[in-house]
DNA sequence: CCCCGGCCTCAAGAACGCGTAAAGGTCGGC
DNA sequence: GCCGACCTTTACGCGTTCTTGAGGCCGGGG
């Protein structure tokens, strides 16, 4: 499921951009000033971020620069300011395209779309991850182990794709639960240590000592190939 | 050097975007129709494309389906249209953005660098901060100190993270506090001894003489690179 | 000279998060 | 209605991490 960051500081916009998204099938996560943008956006790891120009506490310059300082996830400015200076700053400091207020909402999904498309072609690798014990095939949702196909459920498989899509970094517990279980769930992380348990019975050669499945306590799991 | 391929009908529009783009520096490529533009965008390999939607042979939308069955190039539409069903209609068929006619030239070449921006960055590895004895991978969340990951608990990362993203500032014991412990800890600066201790311990080839991780005496902490 | 504020170090108990097992609960197929 | 597969929930032992207090060091000011 695609994710979005919608970021404004009034209510009625992210509202009806939270109807308009969600009944399109995203998963949508807000954020009313920049701060806090920020904080969400290290958790959640969105797939494209709307942003706001006009925030209460930072200016959007700065909240770009944030985001752009670990991140390439796309940003689409909102802004009411109709002057190209404004336009320049905003996509020289790192935003990916500028649509002013009152926008249509036909055009700004369309730019959603376009922005979204252009962040998953950069990570259309090779659909198969290789670790020294088993293989992961993503287009085929299949994980094979000494040659014999293994068979996880449907909520396993949800994590080693989310893992193996992430090979080598950590992957926040938030963001497991909330692209397996839904953003309603963000706090069941014994969920998580449930099923890390069945999947490294399933997958490690030593379960109790995995080396691909690995848990970073207080943070998340990585998938070390 | 950066190459612009501009698709128009209009020779004056062909005439200002070269004259502007040249005196940037980029290489300017041109085509007045669909279809030689098509043939020019083969021969020249362009790094963005500037295409107008009103050709005399082709409809937009059939040069775009053109240039993306092979190409990924990042594709800048003008359009005298400003009805959305025309944005839209672009967007969706593979555009990365639409200017509408009159255009400010400050703004297109703002977006333009955006685009070029995004193709350049297309796939680069993660963004590490790197220092004479470690390396911070602020993506994955891992240390890495002679070729070995060094294991950092969530809070020691936490004061890691926060200075790596601002490398030879000067960052005061609020804002680490603040962004670390929360902003119900502010005076707890006992924390951040302990905790550079720790870190110092782990990073630094000589803890007592610390080079990277350093304090300033009553104002805060900066991250030497 | 001594005092004091700010810093570093060390250590120990409390609090937290993890892994594991096993017991309910739900759903669909037979 | 029964059964199996799967998901959710509870309970508990254990290791790690966080917090907290005490003591020592250093430099500037009285």
């Amino acid at each position: 499921m695609t994710s979005v960051l919608v970021v404004d500081d009034e209510p009625q916009i992210v509202r009806a951009l939270r109807i308009n998204l969600s009944a399109r099938g995203y998963d949508v996560m807000t954020a009313y000033d920049g701060k806090s943008a920020l904080g969400v956006a290290v958790e959640g790891k969105p797939d494209v971020v709307v942003l706001d120009l006009g925030l209460p506490d930072l200016d959007g310059v700065e909240v770009i620069a944030g985001l752009r300082g670990w991140s390439s996830v796309p940003i689409i400015v909102l802004s009411a300011r109709t002057d190209s200076a404004a336009k320049v700053e905003a996509l020289d400091a790192g935003a990916d395209d500028y649509v002013t207020k009152p926008f249509g909402m036909d055009e700004l999904l369309a730019r959603l779309r376009a922005a979204v498309r252009r962040g998953l072609t950069r990570d259309v690798a090779d659909p198969v991850v290789e670790t020294s014990s088993f293989v992961v095939d993503l287009a085929a949702k299949k994980v094979r182990r000494d040659g014999h196909e293994v068979h996880l459920t449907p909520t396993e498989w949800g994590l080693v794709e989310v893992l193996a899509r992430n090979p080598g970094r950590l992957v926040s517990q938030k963001q497991l639960l909330r692209e397996v279980w839904g953003p309603k769930h963000l706090t069941e992380s014994q969920y998580l240590r449930v099923y890390f348990a069945q999947l490294r019975r399933k997958l490690e050669a030593d379960p109790a000592h995995p080396r691909h499945l690995v848990t970073e306590p207080g943070m998340g799991y990585r998938f070390e190939l």
